[in-house]
RNA sequence: GUCCCAGUAGCUCAGCUGGAUAGAGCAACAGCCUUCUAAGCUGUAGGCCGCAGGUUCGAGUCCUGCCUGGGACGCCA
């Protein structure tokens, strides 16, 4: 447990004894102690509403029962200075700051491993995002998914979750099949036959592309075989280079998945028909216009959902159905399906799909991504200038910048629309809070290098004297630092990366604070210097654990 | 028509499971570099938290209704 955590342990442990010592509440009658931490410092480090809460209990007013603890209250086990009660019944804790020293020992004995908790107690969640049909380039929306998923996945990991990053290859549907057949009329025409283009093909350069690596791959290899053989093998081929394209451009977004999973082998393994013989046997579907229904308004859907067509064929609901049962069936405690808005009226069906096949809506969360804006000169952009089409998440990258991009998506809420403002992005200056956070990482090295050139060299394994670290500014830095693991576990539980760069921005700002009032580096006064110099490097540690997590680089110079 | 998301300072947004006088960045204004990176710091100003009810000791936060903006509602995937 961290230091903060567990002072705040020791004053709930205060607090519980001094309502017992006053007889206001047997032992089983106290609530779950909350200490929030107050907006405003006069109210204290901590503030308890418990008195409030108790007022009922202890048929006595909020106030008297505040005073009363405060009278009882063990100040030295809390590390507590002063408590005051305020305004209906508050108790407001000022701590004795020096504790925040240990701070210091702690995150450089942790390093890289500082922040990481036991809060999700190993429990295993799985992650599905991103999962684009393979088909086109990975848009803004795709951007936006791949840059959170992942972060929330960094942090889950952190938190002490075991997590999957898992990417759902939509491969079975129509889509696949007109690609194998736009791919086999280019074939044929980049080897010189003349064969027209359906209208209902893709159209686009890119298809000509795979045609023309194919052709460089395997020359006519394919010509002779009969249509159906070279459709099926196109299909095959199609989404090998498709596949790998989108690989490849998620690699470059610094995203990597655990898993990519295949619908066609849902089909294969006979999952699909499963699927349906089990909702079947559990009385889930009837027959109606020649149409096989699935009867999710029995668990709140708004109607009934067609899982098979009247033509035989399976509507797309059925598989993904499978796959969600695939997922539960692989033993994860939760899934977490990040998506688009578009695709949100999905949620309420897959809610009653997992009911149905007898597993608790609770194991299913979902995060729904809404649109992205790009704004530029205060318009809104839609299109690529290069390339006529919507802008694609590699060239939001190249313009803007990885780690720009990245923070920026991180930055804010998955389910709140986002107004992207690449003029604010790609500017290298203060407006910028990439940078601000990037510069004090940078900040950091730059002091270690002005001690080394001043003859004070950092000592990462010395001897420190806690002792001479005792300021306001210091003490505000280190409680920042000291809150990194609990703001994890919290983003973690919450589904909440945004806290993240919140956080970064926050400890940035305490720490340029602190940089401004004191002079770090000063050969005059060795030891002074080495325990501020090891405080920036928690600082710093801290720093690049967190720019890890949302999969922004900490540079060591700007 | 039903559903989802949003509405908080001029702009972009935080506000964790309801808690005290609502925060940050940018923009505005006033200061701070012969000294560790001024991509920084310090201060000032700026708000009927969309509107109206309700729940309670207490509401930006919960409930209901309405208004505005964005999006989704197929035997497409």
């Amino acid at each position: 447990m961290n230091i903060l955590e567990e002072t705040k342990q020791n004053i709930r442990e205060a607090l519980r004894e001094a309502v017992l010592a006053n007889g206001f509440a047997k032992e089983e009658e106290i609530p779950t102690i909350i200490l929030e931490t107050p907006r405003d410092k006069n109210h204290g480090d901590y503030a308890s509403n418990l008195a409030m809460q108790l007022a009922r209990v202890a048929k006595k007013n909020p106030r008297e029962i505040a005073e009363g603890i405060v009278a009882h209250f063990d100040k030295e086990k809390a590390s507590a200075r002063t408590l005051e009660v305020a305004g209906p019944g508050f108790i407001n804790i000022f701590l004795d700051p020096r504790f925040l020293r240990q701070v210091i020992p702690a995150v450089l004995r942790d390093g890289a491993a500082y922040g990481r908790s036991e809060a999700g107690e190993g429990t295993s969640v799985l992650v599905e995002f991103v999962s684009a049909n393979p088909t086109g380039a990975l848009h803004l929306g795709h951007a936006r998914g791949a840059a959170v998923g992942d972060s929330l996945c960094n942090i889950l990991d952190m938190a002490g979750y075991k997590v999957e990053r898992e990417y759902y290859i939509n491969d079975a549907g129509n889509q696949i099949d007109k690609l194998a057949l736009s791919l086999d009329i280019r074939y044929l025409q980049a080897l010189g036959q003349n064969v027209e283009m359906p209208e209902d093909a893709y159209q686009g350069p890119d298809i000509m592309r795979i045609a023309d690596a194919i052709v460089n791959d395997h020359g006519d290899a394919f010509v002779s075989l009969p249509e159906k053989e070279r459709r099926e093998k196109f299909r095959e081929l199609g989404l090998d280079y498709l596949l790998e394209k989108l690989k490849a451009d998620l690699k470059d977004f610094r995203v990597s998945f655990d898993t990519w999973f295949s619908e066609t082998s849902l089909y294969m393994s006979g999952k699909v028909e499963e699927t349906l013989e089990t909702l079947r046997a559990n009385g889930e579907v009837y027959e109606e216009d020649g149409a096989t229904w699935f009867q999710s308004t029995r668990y709140g859907d708004d109607k009934d959902r067609v899982l098979v067509k009247n033509d035989g064929a399976y509507t797309y609901l059925l598989p993904d159905i499978a796959y969600h049962k695939d997922k539960l069936d692989r033993g994860f405690d939760t899934l977490v399906d990040l998506f688009g808005a578009d695709h949100h009226g999905y949620i309420a069906r897959m809610h009653a799909a997992i009911q149905a096949l007898g597993f608790p809506k609770e194991k299913l969360e979902f995060q729904v991504g809404q649109n992205v804006n790009l704004v530029k000169g205060g318009e809104r952009v839609k299109m690529s200038k290069r390339t006529g089409n919507a802008v694609t998440m590699r060239e939001l990258a190249e313009d803007v910048g990885l780690d720009a991009t990245r923070y920026f998506f991180a930055m804010r809420s998955v389910d709140t629309h986002l107004d992207f403002d690449m003029d604010l992005a790609v500017e290298e200056s203060n407006e910028n809070p990439v940078y601000y956070v990037q510069y004090a990482h940078a900040r950091v090295s730059s002091l270690f290098a002005q001690a080394a050139e001043k003859g004070v060299a950092y000592d990462p394994e010395g001897e420190l004297d806690l002792t001479l670290i005792d300021s306001e500014k210091a003490y505000e830095l280190l409680k920042k630092i000291g809150e990194f693991p609990e703001m994890v576990a919290g983003a973690a539980e919450q589904y909440a990366q945004h806290r993240i760069p919140n956080y970064l921005h926050e400890l940035s700002s305490a720490f340029h604070s602190y940089y401004n009032a004191e002079r770090i580096v000063d050969p005059e006064a060795p030891a002074l210097t080495q325990v501020r110099l090891a405080l920036a490097n928690a600082t710093q540690t801290v720093l690049r654990n967190g720019l890890t997590l949302v999969g922004v680089h900490a540079p060591e110079q700007m």
